[in-house]
RNA sequence: UCCUGAGUAGCUCAGCUGGUUAGAGCAUCUGACUGUUAAUCAGAGGGUCGCUGGUUCGAGCCCAGCCUCAGGAGCCA
């Protein structure tokens, strides 16, 4: 058995299963980066399997001074030794290292990640390195987590993973500015007479952009598949400098045939709480850590901007209570009788039915009136994508859509979705209203033309979930290579 | 894009009302010590004060423009 093992995997034992070993004093290899190199005799070694490190003991008086000197922080090394019960306190067990072989020399004078501190800014700039910090370690844990659990939660439950394209010649949806695709030669694009590109001589003998959202090829999927989801990068060209806001970011976008605003809320809530129900599970270390780490940061601001939860009880209250659900007309005439409002403490005064809400109104009923996730249900119509379901007029004559925001502490609109308009009337006279050019989504008119049902659908900002889940402050913190206004670095 | 703040050693920061040779802690290096947990002790090296221009006898400090970063706003996921 044993010798399977070894043919079968490397003989190098990862450090999180040599942690949870039931055995000592038996030889293993383990492999890793160097964190730190303390009293010329251990080497607290991580090789990203777990927050933790494994010590390794260093016979110093009978190693080679010169090994010794190489033993620095970053180098990446290879260890042969004894696994036994720790002498130390810090730890359960260690390695007496036996042999070691440097894989990889860190130069400590040019090598920039310290054994201290470093903060959040310094170590954006050197994203190619900041993995091998425990704060990023954690992060990019729990994000893989997270995109498993994605799959899982609508694997389990019968949808399609379709595939949208990363290249569209649509920019009718509104969702924001996008980035070009063209294969011409920028300092001299071909030209018609009136001195506007030819779009018709590029690649795809039309103009074509990034998504910015798969969704109405989502809704082509789910009128035959009845339940997809896409999950893959979209594309923003805006040009916003925000703690929440990306260019490239990932979004899981599920549409369901036969489903009312009702059933799409319910399938909201239910994921995110499966997402954290998954990751508490799974990464129960990391969020441990990462707990631990945001109370640090917490004591660094006045006691009146820190938060009564931890992360862990944050994550846990999601889980145990029920997303508060109102109509945008309930939450209107909350703002109206809240206090900040009569005391003209909000920098937009809430007046009357009809505008958008502004992040400190969000804020505000999330954060203070209700202090729980909220689902705003029946936004003005005015204010929303011309694919929403639009409702009867109310008996004030507001007319409202069947959209859906649901708001989270601290990061604002978590998830967006809607009952889409499946009556082809309706919809197409919404779009001449909005300039939504209908030959170019003649595709998309067509669902409602061949056999259009009730369906439903919503985007969920994968990084935005991410952040709730980790406590970051910057969502520039929870991608691997954050792409944003002025930097493409890595 | 707008508002506010910031940019000084590898990192985190101090630097007074403009004035001689720009400081500290950590990191690094050298030595001592050797069961440490951000080890400890002693010493050493390390600077284009974001960039460009201006004011001044003299600028890290004042002025203008630009660049970058952070927080907030807008746009949104």
């Amino acid at each position: 058995m044993r010798l399977k093992i070894y043919f079968f995997m490397s003989q190098r034992i990862k450090i999180k299963a040599l942690l949870e070993s039931e055995q000592t004093n038996i030889e293993v290899t383990v492999k890793g980066w160097v964190r730190t190199f303390r009293n010329n005799q251990f080497i607290a070694l991580n090789d990203g399997s777990t927050n933790n490190n494994i010590q390794v003991v260093v016979d110093f008086e009978n190693t080679d001074p010169n090994l010794l000197k190489r033993l620095t922080t970053g180098a990446a090394i290879s260890v042969v030794g004894q696994l036994v019960a720790s002498l130390g306190k810090g730890q359960k067990v260690e390695v007496k290292a036996k042999e070691i072989e440097i894989l990889g020399d860190s130069d400590p004078e040019k090598y920039p990640l310290q054994p201290k501190k470093h903060s959040l800014e310094f170590l954006r700039e050197i994203a190619h390195l900041r993995f091998r910090t425990n704060t990023f370690g954690a992060i990019f844990r729990v994000r893989n987590s997270l995109s498993f659990a994605v799959h899982t939660f609508f694997q389990e439950r019968g949808f399609v993973y379709l595939h949208t394209p990363i290249i569209t010649a649509s920019d009718a949806e509104g969702a924001g500015e996008t980035f070009h695709v063209t294969n011409f030669d920028l300092a001299n694009p071909p030209k018609i007479e009136n001195g506007e590109i030819d779009f018709k001589q590029d690649f795809f003998g039309r103009a074509t952009n990034l998504t910015v959202s798969g969704q109405l090829e989502g809704e082509l999927g789910a009128m035959a598949l009845s339940d997809i989801y896409t999950f893959g990068p979209t594309f923003r060209a805006e040009n916003s400098n925000t703690t929440r806001h990306l260019a490239e970011f990932w979004m899981i976008e599920p549409e369901m045939a036969f489903y009312d605003l009702e059933d799409n809320m319910n399938l909201a809530e239910e994921l995110l709480k499966y997402l954290i129900a998954y990751v508490l599970k799974h990464n129960a270390e990391d969020i441990e850590f990462l707990t631990q780490r945001l109370a640090e940061e917490e004591k660094q601001k006045p006691q009146q901007e820190r938060s009564d939860m931890t992360l862990l009880e944050k994550l846990q209250f999601c889980l145990d209570n029920d997303f508060q659900r109102l109509t945008y007309t309930e939450a209107i005439n909350i703002l109206i009788e809240s206090a900040p409002n009569k005391k003209k403490k909000f920098q937009y005064p809430v007046e009357g039915w009809g505008t958008d809400l502004q992040s400190e109104h969000e804020r505000y009923l999330v954060e203070k009136h209700f202090k729980k996730p909220v689902i705003l249900t029946d936004y003005p119509k005015a204010i929303k994508a011309f694919y929403m379901r639009q409702n009867e007029p109310d008996a004030n004559g507001h007319e409202t859509v069947r959209a859906m925001d649901i708001l989270f502490p601290g990061i604002g609109e978590m998830v967006g979705g809607s009952q889409r308009e499946e009556r082809l009337e309706k919809l197409e006279q919404r779009m001449d209203e909005m300039g939504i050019p209908k030959d170019e989504l003649w595709w998309y008119l067509d669902t409602r033309r061949f056999g259009a049902c009730p369906h439903a659908g919503f985007g969920l900002g994968f990084e935005r979930m991410v952040q709730f889940v980790t406590g970051m402050g910057n969502i520039r913190d929870v991608i691997p290579f954050p792409r944003f206004p002025k930097n493409a670095e890595f």
